[in-house]
Formats: C-alpha cells, structure tokens, sequence
DNA sequence: ACATTAATTGTGT
DNA sequence: ACACAATTAATGT
C-alpha cells in the first residue's frame, strides 16, 4: 500500500512528505458506484487518489446530475480543500467510477503542510489549477458544443479512464450524467453506430474509433 | 426448457 | 417530450 502511495506520488512530493503522509494517512477503499463525498456533507479530511477514479457530479435542486469531471490517480479533490478549510458543506458529490483506493488526510496535517512543504503547497495549487481548467473545459462544452459532440467527449472520456474500449453503462446513466434524456442518447448513439464507430449491445457500447 | 416479468433500447409522432 | 414497440436479460416453475 505505501509502496503504491510513492509510486503515485514521487514526482510530486520529497522523501520526507512521503513519510508522513504513510504516517497519518488513513487509507480507504471504495467500491465501484460507492458514493465518497455526498452534496452537504462536511469533511475532515482531504482524499488523495492512489488508484481507480472517480467521478464528480453536481446536482440540481429537482435532482438532475450533471458530471463536472473525473479524477485519475495522483489526483486530490479541489472541492475538499476549500470544504476543509472553510468549514462549509460540500457543493458537489464524488462517487466511486471504478474500485478505487484513497488516501485520506486529516485536516490539521494539510494545514501544517502548507507552510512546512514547498511541494505540497505547489500541489494543492497545481490541482486546483488543473480541476479549474477541467471545469472551464465542460462549461465549454455545454456551452458550444451539441449534444453529439459532447456525447463524444463523454465517450473519449470514460475510454480514457476505464483504459477499456468496452463501457458498461445504460444509456439512461449516460443521460443523467450529462443532464439530458435517454431518448436523445439512444438516437446519437444509434447514428454513432450506423457510422462505424461504436458497437451497441446491451449495457456496454464498445468503441472502435471516435474521429 | 418454457413462460412470465422487468429492464433496456429503438422509433414514430 | 411522450408513448409505445421491440429486444434482451433475469427469474421462477
């Protein structure tokens, strides 16, 4: 376990920080679709990934998701810092994509951190950088894409982080992800198919080519 | 193996 | 968006 935890985690942080966060991290496991962070829940303790993914959703006030982004391993969830540190409720939901493995720390340690590690400090922002940019990212493709192409970017997506050209998932999972309805799904997948690029079949769409 | 039912997917308006 | 048809999987007998 703490020898995945360095794999992981070397090129970002020194031998020192790696150590403690052995030390007083808190590892966890989390099985596929188990929900990690719900919306209004508080937090204690800050995730770092160390394998799997996961995906992270917001909700509306009729309960309709809407999929923010994934995190890959090496990953930490922006939203639990500022959670942490503000003591406010969380805004959005993590659920587990795959089987995944985590690294909790205590919120006093990523404090203290803060001041006593460079590379930590440049971590936290970097991720918060990149979360920030990865949102900027699906605003764009709500905001100018149609439905089709972000449909292949969804696809590119899970392909990306299930490393597997075969998805399992209905096309009403997909539809709540993206906040639209199944019908529309069906119909696009439908014409993706007719176009060679993906094989339909019950639960799973395989992905041949997505250009 | 067969029938029944539920869930998923396809299509027309 | 809605309604319904068609297909497939799951379950019981």
């Amino acid at each position: 376990m703490v020898l995945s935890l360095k794999e992981k985690f070397t090129p970002y942080f020194e031998e020192d920080l790696l150590e403690e966060i052995a030390r007083v991290g808190i590892i966890r496991h989390a099985a596929e679709n188990e929900r990690i962070i719900e919306i209004g829940s508080y937090l204690r303790s800050m995730p770092l990934l160390v394998s799997g993914a996961i995906k992270v959703l917001r909700e509306d006030e009729n309960g309709d998701e809407l999929l923010l982004y994934f995190l890959e391993p090496g990953d930490t969830c922006a939203m639990s810092l500022t959670c942490c540190l503000g003591h406010k409720k969380s805004e959005i939901r993590a659920v587990a994509e795959l089987d995944t493995t985590l690294i909790m720390i205590p919120v006093q340690k990523m404090e203290e951190w803060m001041g006593k590690y460079r590379s930590w400090r440049n971590f936290v922002l970097e991720s918060y950088h990149t979360r920030l940019m990865e949102m900027l990212d699906t605003i764009d493709s709500i905001a100018f894409l149609k439905m089709d192409e972000r449909l292949v970017k969804y696809l590119r997506d899970k392909q990306n982080i299930g490393k597997s050209p075969v998805i399992n998932s209905t096309h009403q999972e997909i539809a709540y992800e993206m906040n639209t309805s199944r019908v529309v799904i069906s119909r696009l997948l439908k014409k993706l198919e007719s176009m060679g690029k993906i094989i339909l079949r019950r639960n799973s769409i395989e992905i041949i080519s997505l250009d």
